[in-house]
RNA sequence: GCGGCGUUGGUGAAGUGGUUAACACGCUGGUUUGUGGCACCAGUAUGCAUGAGUUCGAUCCUCAUACGCCGCC
């Protein structure tokens, strides 16, 4: 089995889904948040953590695991779960969005066959094809692979992404010839940027070439939210209601919110972790900076309806000086928390749909997360 | 008691007779969305030991005082 997606639930005044996805690697509910353990480790986790966390896919990265430890000491030690022992579902990026990240400054030569970009590591010449990327995908062994797609910058001009949907499009096709781990799923990725009828097209197209779950990719390149939140509904409209639809690199908690209202299923994000290592933490009354001063001795919790390991154990005064003395256990502390913050709202999301009251979840959340006085 | 040297922000310090006193750290905020992990951005001395003098103008020159370090009696 590769893996299914069951709809068992559509709330009633909006687009969102409660549902299940069967994995080789066990079910699990969606609305989902995926943590991004890019190289073979959710930064600075254990998988006890993430599990009490109530974790249930993860990520990983095909280009970083490319270079180190390369697909074939994956293969050879087992695949990847074995290998990070984790015997929960594990996504596979297919490395199109780092040709994005990695030469967002630089030149970057994309070709009709492939990507030219430089190693972040050692500088060496890489190339990366459709081909290349879900071959290693196949090798890491994951349960879901995703095609290797351009994602372009924001703004591009409108030739420029017409040309690049065509381009993902063959790419993808190409992709899904050379795909042959039978129990991998394979996504394609829904681009276009801003412009609706390229996202329709590219979703269309795209569906008719039959993957086992689809994704919209291109947002959250550097457009504003309400861009973004319609480059989710144009990208969303015609795919099909049994397959999981997988929002990327999205995780902001109120982005989460209204990708769930236009019918998402799952998400993933750097975002909890990275703004951890950095002394933030999401909170239900709006991000915190635990850098700051006003913590020093404070002895709360970061948030008091927090259940997580960090908020049952720690204060903001300790974490704060975890923090501001350079103490690797405050990084680590804050991404339980923040981890747990963006799982137990795609919980709650989940609760609001049965109910038929996501709207009013909504409300009650963004009230509490941006202030009274929004809304 | 005599002589020499020194005294610049929270810290280490640079510097000049003339608009905004360098840099670093610290501190105070902020940013971060398919991760180039541990980053980036902004703010932070109306002030140069104290007093007087020289000068159009002094943190920078002169004198005195205080404090510190070193040497001598």
């Amino acid at each position: 089995m590769k893996i299914r997606y069951n709809l068992l639930k559509t709330e009633k005044n909006t687009q969102a889904r409660f549902g299940t996805i069967q994995t080789n690697h066990g079910t699990y509910e969606t609305p989902m948040f995926m943590p991004v353990g890019t190289r073979a480790t959710v930064k600075s986790l254990s998988k006890e953590e993430l599990k009490d966390e109530h974790a249930g896919i993860i990520l990983s990265n095909t280009y970083h695991l490319w270079l180190r430890p390369g697909p074939d000491v994956i293969k050879n030690c087992g695949g990847l779960h074995k290998f990070m022992s984790w015997d929960q579902p594990i996504l596979t990026d297919s490395g199109g969005f780092q040709v994005f990240s990695l030469a967002k400054n630089k030149r970057k030569d994309i070709t009709e066959e492939g990507v030219h970009f430089k190693s972040h590591i050692d500088g060496q010449n890489l190339f990366l094809t459709p081909e290349k990327s879900i071959e290693i995908q196949n090798k890491l062994d994951s349960d879901i692979a995703m095609s290797f797609d351009e994602c372009p910058p924001y703004p591009v001009t409108y030739e420029y992404m017409k040309k690049s949907v065509e381009r993902t499009l063959r790419w993808a096709k190409r992709g899904k010839k050379v795909h042959n781990n039978p129990n991998q799923a394979l996504f394609g990725i829904v681009q276009g940027g801003e412009f609706t009828d390229l996202r329709e097209y590219s979703c269309k197209e795209t569906v008719k070439l039959d993957f086992d779950g689809y994704s919209i990719g291109g947002t959250s390149v550097g457009e504003d939210k309400p861009t973004m939140y319609k480059m989710v509904e144009d990208g969303i409209r015609y795919l099909p209601k049994d397959k999981v639809r997988y929002l990327m690199g999205v995780g902001d908690p109120i982005d989460i919110i209204e990708g769930v209202i236009r019918g998402v299923d799952i998400f993933d994000c750097v975002l909890p972790t990275r703004i951890a290592r950095h002394g933030q933490a999401f909170t239900r009354g709006g991000k915190i900076n635990l850098n700051n001063a006003k913590y020093k001795e404070d002895l709360n919790p970061i948030d008091n309806s927090c259940d997580c390991y960090t908020c049952k154990n720690y204060s903001k005064a300790y974490i704060r000086h975890l923090i501001t003395t350079g103490e690797t256990l405050g990084g680590r502390l804050l991404s339980i928390h923040n981890i747990r913050f963006l799982i137990k709202l795609t919980e709650e999301l989940r609760e609001a749909i049965k109910n038929d009251n996501i709207l009013e979840y909504r409300k009650e959340f963004l009230t509490k997360y941006e202030g009274k006085q929004k809304k």
